[in-house]
DNA sequence: CTCTCGATGCGCT
DNA sequence: GCGCATCGAGAGA
């Protein structure tokens, strides 16, 4: 008898619902540790487990993109939630975030580091020459790992494209681990709050 | 291991 | 023109 893992179907996997990420952006990101990336890459899953997230909340937030209003560039974190928001930054790095709360409302979650699950051979090949620990232990990295560039910014995470986020293991409260937020510029505040989530001591987490 | 620094494209002032 | 939600090479300990 085939054993069926709680509320999914072998083969069918299941995705996090558009109502998961249209919740308080801090709730958002500390839900999303244990949870599964997933990238599907010329009929091949790519995937790991979320390990390290930041919270990116309204155009008060200095360390924002949208500390500034919204422009172009932004505009996805001002719209609808479930879809990534992609950048490109320092004339050669791509970083995925997911966007949150209310359309309208700027607001999203860096995903900063995953535990590489499916697909290593490939995301060797895409990071060549680093060693396991280095392949999706970094904004930039785990873009590089998993093939994700600007054309998959406003992509719908929850309409069964190329990425998207599978339930996996929770991680517990004892495991998670807060602090400020790496590499951001911005006001004292912006600089103190603790809107970094990860798993501590997993060794995939930046730094 | 740690630290420093250059790469490099583009959105925004 | 400036500065960036980063990374990797190279030097030193």
């Amino acid at each position: 008898m085939v054993s069926r893992k709680m509320g999914r179907q072998p083969g069918l996997p299941s995705v996090l619902p558009r109502e998961f990420y249209t919740r308080d952006t801090l709730t958002v990101a500390r839900e999303l540790l244990g949870q599964r990336l997933v990238r599907l890459l010329a009929g091949e899953r790519l995937s790991g487990r979320i390990v390290e997230v930041e919270a990116y909340i309204g155009e008060t937030d200095r360390a924002s993109h949208a500390a500034c209003g919204r422009t172009a560039r932004n505009a996805v974190m001002y719209g609808p939630p479930g879809h990534a928001y992609v950048y490109f930054i320092y004339g050669m790095h791509h970083c995925l975030n997911v966007v949150t709360e209310s359309e309208g409302f700027p607001a999203a979650v860096l995903i900063r580091a995953l535990e590489p699950v499916e697909g290593l051979t490939t995301m060797r090949r895409l990071r060549r020459g680093r060693p396991d620990h280095e392949l999706t232990n970094g904004p930039a990295r785990l873009c590089q790992a998993l093939a994700i560039d600007r054309n998959f910014n406003g992509l719908d995470l929850c309409a069964g494209g190329p990425l998207f986020i599978e339930p996996d293991l929770p991680v517990d409260d004892e495991e998670v681990e807060t602090g400020p937020r790496v590499g951001v510029r911005g006001d004292e505040v912006a600089l103190t709050l603790p809107w970094r989530f990860f798993v501590r001591g997993n060794p995939f987490v930046s730094q």
